[in-house]
DNA sequence: CGCGGTTTTGAAGCAGTTCAAGTAGCGTGG
DNA sequence: CCACGCTACTTGAACTGCTTCAAAACCGCG
């Protein structure tokens, strides 16, 4: 049940201004296209709201949340971004949402420039980048349902077959991500997503590990019956 | 603070296939480019999420909501779509959101597989689009941060304020919608809508007209400030 | 082993919901 | 033209799911 994307955009590309951090030496060329490889660790900030928009990129490993803050500070993470997702295009040349690292991430780096040049050409990357918006504006839609109608069960049931549905490998779903993020994403407090997990542990329904950052799908269905 | 369009999508035309409802047989070549226009009356159904994407529509008078529903009724609005909007737009070949008519409405209809040839030349439509899809997203990341973190109040204030910008005119905002639709647009209950508004009205922040279906921005300094 | 951060648990509070009337606008038909 | 009946909106009162505030448990780490 992720959103996607901060902001997905073809606006003309602005070449000019500063860039939205100062870019990490640690560029090189890559073999997947024209991307550069950009290294952050865990908690560090990859853009802010309101910088200049140059870079969009994808997930090599790692994870990403993008975010939206109220003047008070309270934040609306609009979706996690996954090993393979794309995320940071914008409509306009500046940032409408911030982006950081929740885990060691790798990313691949592309200017939003290329992407007229190569959006003429059967690129695959092309493809790609608009896949990547269309899918943004479906999890949005599927967010806002979330936001708007689902009770707590129901949000971290969607949430975790979602997660499932993206990373799943076997039943076990890893959560990079802190209780804070997951609150921040659900609109939800801390508390009851932690209530909320205990309760479910208790139904049967999911098992928690030790660590508390993996959880194992144990009916599945009785989530999908919670997923409405 | 509205949620533009169902979802937008440059996906391969499927020309093949039942239309979503029979096409009503009020079609007519419009001078605005290659759409015809379509005649939708107050309450009526224009597509139904699950029918096969036909066309995409561009409001010229009326207004629409998009909108997706869990499987006990529960109802989210993701958008209404004023004269101008563009809605429609969709990723694969099926509804992924129904749409009807708050009002009586005129659309003009183009068909999806239109949009890639459009898209070759420089015309003016194909802007349109990939616009319409841009602001699509932008407004689904404003309407998550609005479903997720924000209070009745706030939530009232934005939408005020996001239709005042819209088809506001003066100080005066019409609401075409019933408090039903406006609730099921903010993640709250039609009570809890009426309330926010005799609340705003008590404070001098709004005046509602005698029918209950306009409101005067009274104090709209005020409303900003609750948008936070 | 002790410290700092995260997660869980507990208890009280409250914003918004739910259930239940009451009121008002409006088209219909007498 | 007005009474009727319908539907939409508002208001009231009680309830509740989630939040808030507080503290305990757990974990990783030096």
């Amino acid at each position: 049940m992720q959103v996607a994307l901060a902001t997905a955009g073809l606006a003309p590309a602005h070449d000019a201004g500063r860039d939205e951090r100062a870019p990490p030496s640690l560029w090189a060329r890559d073999a997947a296209g024209a991307g550069s490889r950009r290294r952050v660790a865990a908690e560090e900030e990859i853009y802010a709201e309101g910088d200049r928009a140059v870079h969009f990129y994808k997930v090599m490993s790692g994870a990403v949340r993008t975010y939206r803050l109220l003047s008070d500070g309270r934040r609306q993470i609009d979706g996690f971004h996954l090993p393979g997702d794309i995320f940071g295009l914008e409509a306009g040349d500046e940032r409408r949402a911030g982006a950081d690292a929740v885990a060691d991430t790798t990313l691949l780096a592309f200017r939003h420039g290329d992407r007229d040049a190569l959006a003429g050409e059967a690129g695959a990357l092309a493809r790609e980048v608009v896949a990547a918006m269309l899918r943004a504006l479906e999890r949005a839609q599927d967010h806002m349902l979330l936001l708007g109608r689902k009770s707590a069960r129901e949000r971290v049931a969607s949430f975790l077959l979602g997660l499932a549905g993206r990373a799943g490998s076997d039943g076990t779903v890893a959560l990079p991500m802190s209780r804070a993020d997951i609150a921040d994403h659900l609109g939800l407090t801390i508390e009851s997503v932690s209530r909320t997990f205990t309760g479910l542990e208790r139904d049967g329904v999911i098992a928690l590990s030790a660590q508390r950052r993996a959880v194992v799908l144990r009916d599945e269905a009785a989530l999908r019956r919670l997923d409405a």
